[in-house]
DNA sequence: CACCTGTATGAAATCGGTTTCATACCACCA
DNA sequence: TGGTGGTATGAAACCGATTTCATACAGGTG
């Protein structure tokens, strides 16, 4: 007598269809060529019954496969990842993978410990928007086999698929189209690159396209870590002579909601003081009004669950870099302005 | 000779320390009372030198634990999932348990489905965003001895521990603000109730407050699904004679900001035209200043995989019911008004 | 009839840990 | 000297699946 305190396991599904713990494991796998009908429809009957459900851990633990996948993000808060995350998750589940979903907070010791973890419940793949810094664990754990793919960040040395954009590209795009409107004073304002590829290229290529434009003595990078660094930027960029049509970039959704709410606590007005554009499209940019450059984050999750479940299918082709587009999208925030147009423009009455 | 590619067991370890797998195990799970200091001290560099990490597959097999922990969510992309998620993440990783993150898309199939997901998966517990309709099995799942813990929704005929709000108060709380600042007219816009629990208390007490305050002619309930019933509702409302001071109720972000984009492309103006104010509190409310019902999401998230920690922890007090507070935020969408005072009333010249 | 082949099934080993039970050693005591 | 008890360790069973290998039976062939 089974109690139904207790989960079914194999030999009681074999011992209420009246066959050997064999032959169920071969229904469980769809072997099914050599079951006769009879036993066939017995053993269905039995887990039916039984509302029997195969345990993954035992399964796994000689096939050594989890049907686990670990995703590792950056920030959990930030509403790009919350857009992967969704895309992976469609993905994952689409192929019967189940995501393991790890915040590092863009701290190496928290991923470090991450990798850990999920190597310990071993994952079958590995979906990482890295921190950077965790090269060594990663290439051991890819020569262990399991699967990864990098998202949105690069880590040297690596040779595996990456899901990302093209940032240099999409920068610059971003300050043609802002130059083309009229702005020639423009700070971008970024987290601290630390390691983290996508900020590097980002603002390498800000660099370089101010430099070309004559316009870098009056377009700084900011590097911000917390709400007072962010204040006193913000302060002494809207302070800074002589006056011309200015505009903030910012290198991901937080940092632009931070950056406009210092603006409007600072008494500055949007766009009627200064233009603001975004790395990312978070949904509230539509209503407030935001210029963006917007790199459709659900497509990367699904691209990047994409390639790491063909991997695990047996895909050995060679490491591959994708490039999710980049589009802007054109809002209220940058209007046009004429050339050299001072601070307090077009301020309503 | 053991070749890098095959993860260390403990067997490895073991032979490298010159001990039995019983003595490591011991080490692992620190029955460490009889273990010589020797011994100890070999053990320690083995697992070092192997870069030893013991299976938690084979470990829960047997002690049957995976110290995962579940959580079915009903929509990823809402910001109020989103904090929960970071909640219950920083608990989890703090007690050494991991989350396998499900997104049900407030589907009760895609609900099914996963809850049998987690079950393979030998879940420990399983903090639930429920759709409210798979009670039997979560039923199941608690007499196999997995812990569950309720989130903001109550599945009815289940005896454990829910975290949530007090809806009947804090609706009525938002109704009478709004009451005080001159509304006679409020619309309430949710997603169809359906069988979740927090909406109909939350349309309940709706409906029971504007009868008691004799508004219930001119407030109405709308339960829209997709965008062309939100922009016939809004219409509608905004159409009905007489002219009075209208205000809008969200029940979630994600319907707030679908409902001020339909009001802004219809060529209402917020707050001229219409009051607003929602359940739940984006990070972006701030910026747009939307007045709010904000109901800490992380703090829920951080007291369900409290309860569930503790529950696994042996916990085996009676289930009970734990309250976060609502907050109001009172921003500008709600600003006061004469009563009575007319479609608008105050359009800037 | 002996032999082979294809079909259908089961016994037992295995995965990497934990747990139970046994035991060897030493010190201490009567 | 023999018994007792605490310390330190290991052999083997076990968890619930998969996988390898063996085998029983039926029907066809020379």
């Amino acid at each position: 007598m089974r109690d139904s305190r207790r989960r079914p396991t194999i030999a009681d599904v074999a011992k209420a269809a009246g066959v050997s713990k064999t032959t169920v494991s071969r229904f469980l796998s769809h072997q099914t060529e050599y079951i006769a009908e009879e036993t066939y429809r017995k053993i269905e009957q039995a887990i039916q019954g039984l509302h029997y459900e195969p345990s993954q851990m035992a399964r796994g633990l000689k096939a050594k496969r989890s049907r686990l996948i670990g995703i590792i993000v950056a920030d959990i808060a930030n509403p790009f990842t919350t857009a992967i995350l969704r895309g992976a998750e469609d993905v994952c589940h689409k192929h019967n993978y189940s995501l393991l979903v790890c915040n590092s907070d863009n701290d190496p010791a928290k991923e470090q410990n991450y990798i850990r973890t999920l190597r310990s419940h071993q994952i079958d793949g590995l979906i990482m928007h890295t921190t950077g810094y965790n090269q060594s664990m990663l290439l051991a754990l890819q020569k262990e086999k399991t699967q990864v793919v990098l998202l949105d960040r690069d880590v040297s040395g690596m040779h595996v698929d990456l899901v990302g954009m093209d940032n240099t590209q999409a920068t610059y795009d971003a300050l043609n189209y802002l130059v083309r409107q009229g702005y020639r004073s423009i700070a971008y304002v970024t987290a601290p690159t630390a390691d983290i590829s996508t900020r590097i290229e980002r603002v390498q290529a800000f660099r370089s396209f101010v430099a070309e434009h004559g316009i870098e003595e009056h377009s700084p990078v900011f590097q911000v870590e917390g709400d007072q660094s962010l204040i006193e930027c913000m302060t002494a960029f809207m302070n800074k002579k002589p006056v011309m049509a200015k505009a903030v970039f910012t290198g991901n959704a937080v940092i632009l909601l931070k950056a406009a709410l210092v603006m409007q606590n600072l008494g500055y007005r949007i766009p009627y003081d200064v233009g603001f554009i975004s790395f990312d499209d978070p949904d509230w940019a539509d209503i407030v009004g935001i210029t963006t450059v917007s790199q459709s984050a659900y497509e990367m999750g699904v691209k990047a669950a994409d390639r790491l479940v063909a991997r695990l299918g047996g895909d050995t082709s060679d490491a591959k870099r994708f490039h999710v587009a980049a589009m802007l999208k054109e809002r209220g925030s940058t209007p046009q302005v004429a050339i050299g147009q001072s601070l307090n423009r077009r301020r309503p009455s």
